[in-house]
DNA sequence: CACTCGCGTGGATACGTTTTCAAGCATCTC
DNA sequence: GAGATGCTTGAAAACGTATCCACGCGAGTG
């Protein structure tokens, strides 16, 4: 193990002041005597420089953050094959964390973050915006990747009228918790689901439901979209993330509703948990129910049928998430909606 | 965006020296009152120690690299989760690389990694001891997992008397490339191979194939042991990676021998592949060609039949090696080698 | 020729922390 | 009571870099 050498011996070999060495390998402007002699000592004492005393000196750490909740999922697999692609080409380190889609294990780690430096992150939030206000306030540099944080704030269940009426008795009771002005980088859930329902209905489903996970809010709010009223709530469900609950959420759902003929599932680890619990019921795809799936991976035309999917391009998510969070500080990072695409395979048929 | 306190702040907050501050949050002995009022201040100034001051002083980055081939292979996807729960309850960061199973862009991450001073490495290796001697000698603290650097260095092809013979010329050509003496965390791929064969045999199978990858050399030498010898080397093939050749691969070898009736993939990449190539040259599965693939992933009972498949904990896998490398420095670490199970579902029927 | 302007240059400083070192002080021992 | 011993303490140095600033020099201008 060799002491690795510094911009001194550099300097020193050159004949040349630090300052002028820092310069020369910085891009910054130089002789070309100068710049000749630093960059032969520099390669003859095989200098790297040290991203330690550079980070120190520009009080930030280089390179981003990307935090998703399961590397096991193989979206967010892809996703993150995107982000490390632009980050290798740009040269930057990615520091990790996996959240689980646990809030309280994403605040852990975005404040690890803040002790790293990290100025820059790209996330697939699991938190609401009270979350995600210290990075923030903090200076981070923040993309939002495949979804937006939850809006906990604006009482979901009940009437918005409340709201407006608490806010006429004076001072508004807080920050009113507004969307939290971060750039994100999205798939064109309300479009993918409105395919999705368009397509389902052609077939001659009537009863259709939605099998969503944790920070799948959008997606089923696209999906009561798309139905259009009267929503069937009985017929929105969801896990809390963990392959079991899927399991168990899609389960209850097909005991509980078997009037029901088809599923949207929000996400590939929704669509597995709807598959194999048809399976268990003996509900045979697609003749008993038929199935499409949010995301399309390499396993799902492995199934049997193979699934007819709505494709979203995880890794060019990733990769733009990446460009943007690079380019920040440049210009003003604006919000990218990406497309999707309804691949039809052989999970859906006709209404029984 | 608030500037954030130093130990310089908590230490006049609280009527001390910034020397008993470090010390004070880093464990070390200090009076009860010091240790009090520093506390105190450190909580109303909000003070986080910076990683960037700390690291330099300690000219090492906290942490650990993560280096694998494809974060779409679920089963990295598996291994990395493991690794992110240990960091994660160590507190510590990991920065991430993805090879995409090139020696290149493996030491250019090795490269980029040691210039951010990250001194403990996980990874499955792509390249070969050369690739490493690097790292090794820039005094990382290297753990190997799931497999070990191919050993381009014993003329695999040649017969072996030849380096022998060249060794009596005199002094040895050079360091004979020792397998490198790094510590790892692997499966037992021999007993897991020796098992899945041993399976098939007693299904009757006589030709069974081994369809690899890149890094799978291990996989198939233990498959060589394992069907005994005369070995037919027209049944062993290997894919470069990609998902593309992986299926050019597997459809040649069905074409190419017509006779095997059983194949054993050493990936799940693979099986997929195989998969996929069997049914569009209409070999139906386990009728026509049985099939044992390594990794058990959550896909492969989805599969049409369910994979049988020789199972490793790719969970265990990454968080023993973040165990190992969290420890090295306090003990010499030693390899672990990590059952595997051979999980019979309905891939693979008798002979026909 | 005097003056200014611009550029290349290197010394010095700051970044925030850990760790060494010597000093201060109280307690214990002979 | 004097010396030794142990513990707490803060000043200061060091880590490797980027950047500020002042300096020197040559060219250009009046």
């Amino acid at each position: 193990m060799e002491k690795r050498a510094t911009i001194k011996d550099v300097a020193e070999a050159a004949g040349v002041g630090v300052a002028t060495v820092s310069r020369v390998l910085s891009g910054g402007s130089a002789s070309a005597g100068a710049r000749e002699r630093v960059l032969a000592a520099a390669a003859q004492l095989d200098y790297r420089p040290s991203a330690l005393g550079r980070n120190l000196r520009q009080r930030r750490t280089g390179g981003m953050g990307l935090l998703v909740p399961d590397l096991t999922d193989t979206f967010y697999g892809q996703l993150a094959e995107g982000v490390l692609a632009c980050a290798r080409s740009a040269g930057e380190p990615v520091v990790l964390g996996s959240t689980g889609g646990d809030p309280e294990q994403e605040a852990d780690l975005i404040g690890m973050l803040l002790e790293q430096s990290v100025d820059r992150l790209i996330a697939v939030p699991s938190g609401d915006a009270e979350t995600w206000t210290p990075a923030i306030r903090a200076g981070m540099t923040v993309i939002f990747a495949d979804r937006l944080p939850s809006q906990a704030s604006a009482g979901d269940t009940g009437p918005s009228a409340v709201g407006d009426l608490m806010a006429l008795d004076g001072l508004p009771p807080a920050p009113p918790a507004r969307p939290l002005d971060v750039p994100a980088v999205v798939a064109d859930d309300r479009a993918g689901i409105r395919t999705a329902v368009r397509y389902l209905r052609g077939l001659g489903h009537k009863r259709i439901a939605f099998l969503g996970g944790p920070g799948h809010e959008g997606r089923a709010h696209a999906f009561r979209g798309a139905v259009g009223a009267p929503v069937d709530e009985e017929l929105i469900v969801s896990g809390t993330g963990s392959r079991d609950s899927a399991y168990a959420a899609a389960s209850g759902l097909y005991q509980s509703r078997p009037d029901l003929s088809a599923v949207v599932a929000g996400g590939n680890v929704l669509g597995e948990a709807a598959v194999l619990a048809a399976r268990e019921l003996d509900l045979r795809v697609p003749k008993d129910v038929s199935l499409v799936m949010y995301d399309d991976v390499p396993w799902a035309e492995l199934c049997s049928p193979p699934l007819t999917v709505i494709a979203q391009p995880g890794r060019d998510m990733g990769y733009r998430a990446a460009e943007l969070v690079l380019r920040a500080g440049t210009r003003r990072a604006r919000s990218v909606v990406l497309p999707t695409e309804l691949i039809i395979r052989g999970s859906c048929g006709p209404r029984r």
